[in-house]
RNA sequence: UGCCGGAUAGUGUAACGGUAGCACAACAGACUCUGAAUCUGUUUGUCUAGGUUCAAAUCCUAGUCCGGCAACCA
């Protein structure tokens, strides 16, 4: 089912939803089938916490010999739209996953659910209700007290059923009369308390259309679609456990009719399995991670003030965003797998995230130079200088073959890389000292210019082949600068600049981090300017980089920073201030 | 304050009555033509109090703290 076979790095470990499937398995449960669903609203953008779903859905399936459906939980035409049903669809198989044949939606089964509401309201467990939305509340009663029953409980099964229908036929307003389910008005568990189960909306569906003017709600919907697809483990985050009693009151009624023998219920089940025994519904912890925001809500806001580009802004958690930024699937999910899957609240640390990120690139990414701040170096023993040099495409990956990389004597250092006044144990370029320069041999500083204010202007050097044997600490990186591209990077940074934006007294705005983005000219080697639109490197000693998907022109690619490398020098010359 | 969950190093997670382990992070060192990668080592933990047991992170009791639930949202 997955796209690719790259293997995790953890070995998976046997959380609970893995025991309770293996258990079903071993107990012979729904004929050892295993159907599980990812049922995302289509009303938002995917992100890394719907990542983790996923990741679950379709992969306790698929280790299982089973199968996930993708199906799109479109019951309440207010909120949902079109361009959210193919942007999910484009970000699950990206992630590399494979729904086959089985992409549905919740508008699917309307009419199906439709009459099961009336087969319910003829067994006198739903009526049709009057009371005002806003009254229901006095109805309903607090946690603390029993509710009221409302005073259409008890109204004849006939009355209900023709009020259902001309609710169906469009006769009504909007909020004017809704269907409940006939539970008990005194369950400690609010849920139980006579629930919704069809309000009228007068809305186009961008699915079914104005075909319907009633729309069934969640708690209702819910245990159906996943009954009629034959689907054996509901799992879905932990907000919906209290909602299970209904969950599993809606099933033993949907399964009641069928084992009745009820004909036309037959016909309900898209995908029946003669062992079927009705789905179950099992909750994890949702996902969550420092130094960003997750609520669709929030995400909303930053998209809509302009705070950042769009849904795809590489400093977003969204799945568009992560691929513009560079991520991976499969480094995506092994951060899921290494999470683990558990009931408990946690907050997972991005470092996390970075370090699954650059296992995979150090395994896949090319490597390239490329200078971000300049300076300029001048050989004065110019007469013995190679025209190239050979360099490998990535260290780890010698399939990766080599490249020839122009040389001059003009060329350009990272200015990090000389220090007039070098700190303890710098390995760098100083003055009278010497550094290897990555491929190309050796450089020996012997002269500085500097401008009338005093600031260093260029380095003279003298170089030494590959083949000298000089004993040297460090190695830098260069370009040859009349070889050298100039091209658009954008380096990001984390969004926020505290761990928890969230739960904050301020609104979660104050804390973003000013310097997420800054656009700079890089002056990279000549190979560089051929990168493909999407195409990954490590730019080495600096970080890796993505030719940006959508700004990229053939020639003329522009660089997404993905992740920094990590760089204990600057950490602990960071620590010393 | 009614109901439903949950609590193991800084973070995430394992151990299912029998030596508290792993990953990330942090720190130290080795190696290195990327101060990367790799390798080695170190620090840090069972929410509290009782009980059962030869033996408790695990079972029981009481408490503490955290999360969720009172849309005709999902």
């Amino acid at each position: 089912m997955t796209t690719d076979n790259r293997t995790p790095a953890t070995p998976a470990s046997k959380h609970f939803v893995r025991q309770i499937i293996e258990a079903d398995l071993a107990a012979g449960r729904n004929g050892g089938q295993v159907v599980t669903r990812f049922p995302p609203e289509p009303n938002g953008y995917l992100h890394i916490g719907h990542a983790k779903a996923i990741c679950i859905d379709f992969g306790m399936a698929q280790e299982h010999g089973g199968r996930c459906h993708l199906r799109m939980d479109d019951t309440n035409p207010a909120k949902e739209e079109m361009e959210y049903i193919n942007s999910i669809q484009e970000d699950v198989r990206w992630l590399g996953f494979d729904w086959g044949q089985h992409f549905y939606h919740a508008s699917d089964y309307f009419g199906s659910m439709y009459a099961f509401a009336e087969r319910l309201i003829e067994r006198g467990k739903a009526y049709v209700c009057a009371v005002p939305q806003d009254d229901w509340k006095d109805y309903r009663g607090v946690p603390t007290r029993p509710g009221q029953e409302s005073p259409w409980r008890n109204r004849p099964a006939a009355e209900s059923l023709d009020l259902f229908r001309r609710m169906k036929a469009g006769e009504f307003k909007e909020g004017a009369l809704c269907l409940r389910a006939k539970i008990d008005m005194a369950s400690p568990n609010i849920h139980l308390r006579d629930p919704v189960l069809y309000r009228i909306l007068h809305a186009e569906h961008p699915h079914t259309g104005t075909t319907w003017c009633v729309y069934p709600m969640y708690d209702f919907a819910h245990p159906l679609e996943d009954a009629f697809e034959g689907v054996t483990h509901s799992l879905c985050s932990i907000e919906f456990e209290v909602h299970r009693p209904l969950y599993d009151w809606v099933i033993e009624n949907l399964m009641a009719i069928r084992d009745a023998g009820d004909a036309a219920a037959a016909t309900w089940f898209v995908h029946d399995h003669p062992k079927y025994q009705g789905p179950q519904q099992n909750e994890f912890a949702r996902l969550d991670l420092t130094y960003t925001v997750m609520s669709k809500r929030k995400l909303l806001e930053l998209v809509e003030n302009r705070l950042v580009s769009g849904w795809d802004d590489p400093r977003l958690p969204t799945l568009c965003g992560l691929r513009r930024r560079g991520y991976t699937p499969s480094a995506i999910r092994n951060f899921v797998e290494t999470v683990g899957v558990t009931k408990f609240n946690s907050l997972t640390e991005v470092a996390l995230l970075e370090h699954c990120l650059r296992e995979d690139l150090n395994k896949l990414a090319l490597r390239r130079m490329a200078v971000l701040k300049p300076l300029k170096v001048t050989i004065e023993n110019a007469e013995a200088l190679p025209a190239t040099v050979e360099a490998q495409n990535n260290p780890e990956d010698p399939a990766a073959g080599t490249r020839q990389i122009p040389f001059s004597r003009e060329l350009l250092i990272e200015s990090d890389d000389f220090m007039e006044v070098p700190p303890p144990k710098y390995f760098r370029l100083t003055p009278g000292g010497s550094v290897r320069i990555r491929n190309a041999g050796f450089l020996t500083c012997t002269r500085v210019e500097k401008d009338a204010a005093g600031a260093v202007q260029s380095v003279i050097c003298h170089w030494s082949p590959q083949t000298t044997a000089m004993k040297v600490k460090g190695t830098i990186h260069w370009v040859s600068a009349p070889h050298a591209k100039q091209v658009p990077v954008r380096l990001y940074d984390r969004l926020f600049t505290v761990p928890e934006p969230d739960g904050q007294e301020q609104d979660f705005k104050t804390f973003l981090n000013p310097h997420s983005l800054e656009a700079v000219t890089a002056f990279a080697e000549p190979a560089v300017a051929e990168a493909q639109p999407g195409e990954k490197f490590q730019f080495e000693r600096v970080a890796y980089f993505v030719a940006d998907a959508y700004d990229s022109r053939p020639g003329a690619p522009v660089f997404n920073r993905t992740v920094t490398l990590k760089d204990l020098w600057a950490k602990a010359e960071q620590a010393k201030k």
